[in-house]
DNA sequence: AACGGAACCTGAAAGC
DNA sequence: TGCTTTCAGGTTCCGT
């Protein structure tokens, strides 16, 4: 279940995969993946072209091909693009698969919550194009990131995961970071603008725990921390009831918009221009 | 216009 | 043991 580092490791994946590769064989099985897309369409669409180039905004990958045409991939919550031998079959959820002369990659999605959407003449993606500034590509600039946050009302914790504000924050990195930054997900965003070095600490938080992540999952193929057996790379993510790593207080699971927020209620301050949260220790993550 | 909640899916784990 | 409930990191749509 994707947010931008495994969506910028997927795509670094591709990459190494596809980039500059014609694909010899195509294959789209009829799924929700497509949404409404003739599956027949796409194949012949996407068959004999060059993959010439591929990058990440959020949580969206777009490849470029030969001929003008254009795909957009989403891993929703459990896509994934995989590497298998070309004389394997298909896989356990497969919903594509692209050979090329010498590899043969799947794109792997059991709940069917991700995309594959062509723009057959390059046609743009409403949903690209509606997002915010990307961590990664555009870095966080905090006075942007701060005038964004002082026109909602919402918990900066609902704000982060708006694609608008900053793409590729989902609810794992929204936690991580404010856990990082000692900011309380319940805070306010508009008042916590008001504390221009409290969104200077958060813009920090959100790159350091990006690249944490992206440190710790890079490799041909990611296991998702949700997946059975996983491990949890995670400070705060999936640790409801353990010790908070930083003061050891008991860390609090809340909902907010529908999802879960784990954080340290110790740790973590309510509100800006206040310092405090009775954490005295400061260790390097 | 902005926001909250339900819907979209399947599978694993927890609860009874 | 087996059935039921809950939960999961995605976006979108609909009603207020």
């Amino acid at each position: 279940m994707p947010e931008l580092p495994e969506v910028e490791i997927a795509t670094r994946n591709l990459r190494s995969w596809l980039a500059g590769e014609r694909l010899t064989r195509v294959e789209l099985p009829s799924s929700r993946v497509l949404r409404g897309v003739a599956p027949e369409a796409l194949s012949k669409l996407l068959a004999g072209k060059r993959v010439e180039t591929l990058e990440r905004r959020g949580k969206w990958i777009r490849l470029a091909l030969s001929g003008g045409a254009v795909l957009h991939s989403h891993l929703g919550m459990t896509g994934k693009w995989v590497l298998r031998d070309r004389s394997d079959g298909p896989q356990k959820y497969e919903r594509a698969r692209f050979d090329t002369r010498r590899r043969s990659v799947r794109y792997l999605d059991p709940r069917l919550f991700g995309r594959l959407l062509a723009s057959p003449h390059g046609e743009p993606l409403a949903a690209w194009d509606a997002l915010g500034p990307d961590p990664l590509v555009d870095g966080i600039d905090a006075r942007v990131l701060g005038a964004t946050l002082a026109r909602t009302r919402r918990s900066i914790k609902e704000a982060l995961m708006d694609q608008s504000v900053l793409a590729g924050v989902g609810n794992i990195q929204a936690a991580e970071a404010l856990w990082r930054a000692r900011i309380h997900p319940q805070l306010a965003a508009d008042r916590l603008a008001r504390d221009p070095a409290a969104v200077r600490s958060l813009a920090r938080a959100i790159l350091a725990s990006i690249e944490f992540t992206l440190r710790d999952e890079a490799g041909p193929e990611i296991t998702y921390v949700e997946e059975p057996g996983a491990r949890n790379p995670f400070k705060v993510y999936g640790r409801a009831g353990e010790p908070c790593p930083r003061c050891s207080a008991s860390l609090k699971r809340i909902v907010q918009g529908g999802r879960s927020t784990v954080f340290c209620a110790r740790c973590q301050r309510r509100s800006a221009l206040t310092s405090g949260g009775g954490c005295a220790t400061r260790r390097r993550t």
